[in-house]
DNA sequence: CTGTTAGCGCGTTCAT
DNA sequence: ATGAACGCGCTAACAG
């Protein structure tokens, strides 16, 4: 079924057909409605894989994301999802599950595929994946960090202000020894921005956290904070209050305290971050850092679309999404 | 940068390079080592729209799903990436928003963009979004229903199956006045067959539940299950279990629940459908069914493969998906 | 083994 | 306003 079936049976060009379809050029009523009705009768459908490949434009985001099963991500497809469909556009979505290598092959498929560009929600960008993305002739958007050295439009929480807000609100409630679960350093660039905005704002207080009262576990999962939890029990005069690298691991640090009798927030107070559902559904309810992945997606997406429209290279920009301490229950004590 | 331009490089005809790229026929190693080398210095990559023109087959499958930011579909998601992955096949993600509309004009588009296969979960297929499937030109599977009229490869849960063990669960604890808080019956399919499933079970072992004890709210939310509950213990003679339709309504009943100072289990019991994550964050934990969203998208594509692959045209036939009902705390109470 | 050529389905000149 | 012919980048069939 093509396009020259469609002008045999309308009994014109196939140019004409073409510029009836695309409305490119005037076409007299009458081959137009001969045209319109033979499209119609054969249920025609023009090949857009034929059209990509002049037009030289597919259309086709691809997209890249650690995993998907997690609020995060998929918020984040979400957001990217709708303003691609305002754009008349489609997402190539891909999980990496983190693997580096993976990343790699998928920029270079990326590229073969001719996506009009890419956006690019890596747990970290270093080393040889950093240099394929310096190296990628096509548009695309980072999400979640800004890697040294290369010139690219990035979306990204404030995670450092934002952990700092939350710390500054610990210390409001009277809170002196302060602790924090972390997720590994090096994993996702989040993690390390969290616990700097946690170090660095207890410096900017005049105050060292003992090592003892941070835990850093191997990764974000709700039993890493239970591991976190009890591991910062175990000092000899533990913190009054505990800031979580995300609200996942707070709900493993609950059921630690849980366990152990000890309760939230009269004994210790536990703030998170990302304000999943969850944090909502436990008891007590979880103070923590409200930001929106869908926002993060959508502006991605449109900075994105900016880039292809303006022809513009790599705007080099960084676009700092917005953030907001939610306070609830777990936090409402006051510390020693 | 075309096939072209290696030729001329490496001194070669397009044929020559074409060969050496796929391994389709043999090459002299003089020739290859000199193609070889020219592909690697201008780090040449292939045309995949181009390729895809020829061999009639894009690698591609579509997918549809009506939301992302849930764990269902979610999972979903990344069980057909998984699979799709292991066959160097790629998705293109669309979110339907539920709308039939939109679902169809996903149909249309990605028959136009040449798509290998499509995986459609759609929230409810009839009407003309049925015609519109009848009449697809490629392969596709069908993901938690079964459309009258439609012979298709289909993936689905046991709900009424399901839901009816979990009923017997219940009256083997004892309880004799059970209650639903159901979803819209004409929603999701799965909502009226968990219904349905309760309704059934409860009629073989002779019982009918009064009206007042089931709840039929408008959408699945957290909020319709606060609802639905306030709504049964309204009634004059409040039943002893509530089985709700998801983990999510459950999640609002408890809510509703201890707003009111009924306690679970112990004066009411509630059950859930799904076994998402929160079933265990809440207290008491609670008793649901579990099934595998990523093993229905597995499943999915491997089917579909096999379709592709073999040439079938639609098998007409029905993959149920395996469900073990989770027994927790909220239910362990026995009734009166 | 290697090169030349003919399409894949479509948009777009260029004549008419 | 319309149609014939070319080419997008590539693979495959055909010669040599």
């Amino acid at each position: 079924m093509t396009i020259r079936e469609v002008a045999r049976r309308a009994e014109v060009s196939i140019a004409t057909v073409s510029r009836v379809l695309n409305h490119s050029k005037p076409v007299s009523e009458e081959l137009k409605r001969r045209i319109e009705q033979a499209v119609r009768e054969m249920g025609y459908l023009p090949n857009a894989v034929a059209q990509s490949m002049i037009q030289k434009r597919t259309g086709l985001i691809g997209v890249i994301v650690p995993e998907i099963s997690n609020p995060y991500f998929s918020g984040l497809v979400e957001g990217i999802e709708s303003v691609a469909h305002q754009h008349q556009s489609h997402i190539m979505l891909a999980i990496s599950q983190k693997d580096p290598r993976r990343e790699m092959d998928l920029l270079r498929i990326f590229q073969a595929r001719q996506m009009d560009g890419i956006i690019l929600a890596a747990a970290r960008i270093d080393g040889e994946l950093r240099r394929a993305v310096a190296s990628l002739t096509i548009p695309y958007v980072l999400i979640g960090q800004r890697p040294t050295g290369l010139r690219a439009l990035c979306i990204q929480v404030d995670n450092r202000r934002a952990a700092g807000e939350v710390i500054e609100h610990l210390m409001e409630k009277g809170h002196r020894r302060i602790g924090m679960i972390s997720g590994p350093m090096w994993d996702l660039a989040s993690g390390r921005e969290r616990y700097e905005g946690y170090r660095d704002a207890l410096w900017k207080a005049g105050k060292t956290p003992r090592p003892e009262w941070i835990a850093e576990e191997a990764s974000f999962r709700l039993k890493d904070g239970v591991k976190g939890m009890e591991k910062i029990l175990r000092a000899d005069e533990p913190p009054t209050a505990v800031f979580c690298a995300c609200d996942r691991m707070a709900v493993g640090a609950f059921q630690a305290l849980e366990s152990r009798g000890v309760r939230v927030p009269e004994q210790i107070a536990v703030a998170g971050f990302d304000d999943e559902e969850v944090a909502t559904l436990i008891k007590p309810r979880l103070t923590t850092v409200r930001h929106s992945p869908f926002e993060m997606g959508r502006k991605a997406t449109e900075g994105l679309m900016s880039i292809l429209q303006e022809e513009e290279s790599s705007p080099d920009e960084v676009i700092q999404i917005g953030h907001e301490p939610v306070v609830r229950e777990s936090t409402t004590s006051v510390g020693e």
